[in-house]
DNA sequence: TTTTAATAGATAAAATTTTATCTATAACTT
DNA sequence: AAGTTATAGATAAAATTTTATCTATTAAAA
């Protein structure tokens, strides 16, 4: 299933590996702004309530190297981390869907240093179209295939209800989009060159509310 | 790590199957509306692009029965989810940061539906404090401890940034909050026994990124 | 200078999760 | 009524992920 093609030369890295990096990078920035210069997997692993063994073995995927009873260098491993997050690799996307949701991700800052940049956003509701969302246009969907595809964009940010997900997807993917980050609780189908993030705030609840239940 | 306490006699079901139910559910009930009786794995696993065995896994974990050629009768399936998930069991949440996110997930229509309901809202900027968002009251963050105490609150949602996000968490905790919902881009301490479900928006673009550097 | 402690890195084991295979059975077909 | 097929359920294997243990090395302490 997540066998490494060919090309792949450098060992897959798991997706829970991939999860724990923002955690590290974030704290990582955290004591660079304090003058920090080393850091062990134990200190990090202590602050991030992680398991040290962990961290080393996530560490080991960027293949930078530390210093026994040192530990490692703070901004060699910050730029790895960035490095493998994709920081430095530019990435625009486009947002479907202006809603709650797309409203809330329109106005977060902090993907932009993950290399991903929203550059335009589109809705079918005419009390939306053609406002501006944190500096980002609002277009009407009807545009989506012109923009998307003179720009090349091949990132799309779907955030919109269950029921219109699949066409919205299918339209994405015929204007040359290449990846689609889902946040509509339902898997969507795409030709096998496209990958999609699913992100179910649903499926986090019932997480949750399965963690409370073993509470009572 | 994951072991079951002597508590427990129900096998403890991972993550990842928990995570797959709102999917298997979200298809069920438009099943349902469609006045379709009974579902196989197969037709799940076809809908939804996941593996059957997989999706007989998941089911099993329910305890529900199905029949060989007929598949599983599906509002016993969806009722079996559905508990699962705890709809049932009533939950009253507090938000606290009713920021971008924090506005986002107050006007999330279907929290509620999987057992949680938001009651209120707290925030430290007057501009936002005794404003009403999507019938929510937001509260000054003053009152947090009071309101939660008094309400007898067990869940938080934690949607404030990082540099307060500990903070906060504590002040949940000492008022009784029993489970954290925690957007921040952190791992928040707390006592073993409050649950923390970590959502890592820059986690999942993480994961994005990665996805996207193996197309090019 | 020698000893000690901390820690990375390597290797191995354990646990978990996913996937495959096999078997029995219910319902459909002929 | 007999044969066939789809599918659940059980068991087993494979793959992945996490955790543990061991070894070597660096730097600090004595």
């Amino acid at each position: 299933m997540k066998k490494s093609n060919v090309l792949n030369k450098n060992k897959e890295v798991s997706e829970a590996t991939l999860r724990r990096f923002p955690f590290y990078h974030h704290y990582l920035k955290q004591l660079e702004n304090e003058g920090v210069k080393e850091i062990s997997s134990a200190q990090i692993a202590k602050f991030l309530g992680f398991k040290t063994i962990q961290v080393r073995k996530d560490i080991e995927t960027t293949k930078i190297e530390g210093k026994p009873k040192r530990g490692y260098n703070l901004k060699k491993l910050i730029s790895a981390i960035e490095k493998f997050l994709g920081f430095y690799t530019k990435n625009e996307a486009v947002l479907v869907g202006a809603g709650h949701l797309g409203y809330a991700l329109l106005g977060y800052h902090g993907f932009k240093e993950y290399g991903v940049d929203i550059i335009a956003a589109f809705d079918n509701n005419p009390e939306r179209v053609d406002k501006f969302i944190n500096y980002k246009k609002v277009f009407s969907i009807d545009r989506l295939e012109e923009i998307v595809s003179r720009m090349q964009i091949k990132i799309g940010i779907l955030t919109v209800p269950a029921s219109v997900a699949q066409e919205l997807a299918d339209r994405m993917v015929n204007a040359g989009i290449k990846a689609i980050w889902n946040f509509a609780p339902l898997k969507i189908n795409v030709p096998s060159d496209v990958v999609v993030q699913n992100e179910n705030l649903a499926s986090s609840l019932a997480v949750l509310s399965q963690k409370i239940k073993s509470l009572n």
